[in-house]
DNA sequence: GAACTCAGTGAGTGGGGACTTAGCCAAAAT
DNA sequence: ATTTTGGCTAAGTCCCCACTCACTGAGTTC
């Protein structure tokens, strides 16, 4: 059965979201052309921007949705998690199924038009309340140091962030996450315990 | 008096990768067009091609210079500390006297051509070996916790890093190892301490 | 001082890639 | 059944920017 107008539309723009997701992750971001992500999807060049006005709002709405989305997961996953290892752990789960793309995201996010670096802030400081609010729990209990909340979370993030953006370099072709993450993350616990 | 034709040549391509390195940190690496910097110096947009034969070489010239200078201040410096804190300090005060071109590095690092990647990685792997060697000898002193080298060094480069990526989120148009370098120096070596 | 060399010029050239547009055809409206 | 609408096409257009080249004029060589 032929679709309607509404349905085959939505379906075309779809698809050229979910091409241009795939194709950032592989390829990066910046150096992706509209007519690649046209191409992948079998369309032609001139449809790119009968659905988005101009690359940029092709960008926002591939960075937002990818956004939206690995918060949500990570909240899903970390709402029964209450101890910092259990979210952390969860953290590295969350990153590691979307890896190549959040690597990417981190390291063009300074070369991205304004309204996307928002995305990647936001994302951050979602994550960032589940583990600080972890991390003054365990603070009381008096299980880990006691610490600025922020400075914990930077030195989680920067740790996580340093590893994903020389990815190639710590596990070359494969998932820095699966490589060396739980060397981090036992690392990192063991420099914050008491 | 007038130049011969060889100190002419020779001035000139200074006065190129200067100006390159300036409008760099200014403007960005990638976005920085080879007409910006010829307007610079004042000379004909032709002329960047005399000395170059291609814009990546100048790019390399510029960088490769940058990687040594830095490396060699920061080697001059630390030539007699011999404990860790003095020497991230080093660290530290080095980064922070050529904060903007550093920053612009780590962000456009991995869209570089590869033949300018490795300088950011030989700048840190001799950075590393100091670091390194004055950490095991604290380790052994019973200083600080006992931990792979690596690690350690990791963690510190993961918080620079991450500082100095998101540097107009930290500290604005200020320098970011000036307003917070103290805070992060302090809640590093409190984390590795015994 | 005549012939030659070469740093520097600036108006091109060429290629890449975002965006436009006239036209087509199938779905929707009448 | 006829007209209108609108998603999609394909062949442009336009702009940007790295790089070229024929030329100039000031050094250099003899």
């Amino acid at each position: 059965m032929a679709l309607t107008r509404q349905q085959q539309k939505e379906k075309t723009k779809t698809l050229l979201v979910s091409a241009g997701l795939e194709i950032f992750a592989k390829n990066g971001i910046q150096s992706t052309k509209t007519l690649d992500i046209a191409k992948k999807v079998g369309v032609s060049h001139g449809t790119v921007f009968v659905h988005f006005p101009t690359k940029k709002d092709l960008l926002i709405e591939i960075i937002d949705g990818f956004g939206r989305s690995i918060s949500e997961e990570f909240k899903k996953l970390s709402a029964d998690a209450h101890n910092l290892r259990k979210i952390l752990k969860i953290h590295l789960k969350v990153i590691e199924k979307h890896e190549n793309f959040y690597a990417r995201l981190l390291i063009e996010n300074a070369l991205l038009p304004g309204e996307v670096r928002g995305t990647l802030i936001n994302l951050q400081t979602g994550i960032a309340y589940f583990i600080n609010s972890a991390a003054r729990n365990e603070m009381k209990a008096g299980d880990i140091q006691t610490m600025p909340s922020h400075l914990l979370f930077n030195t989680w993030m920067g740790l996580i962030s340093y590893y994903l953006l020389n990815k190639d370099i710590f596990a070359g072709e494969k998932s820095v996450i699966k490589t060396k993450g739980n060397e981090i993350l036992n690392h990192f616990l063991k420099l914050i315990k008491l």
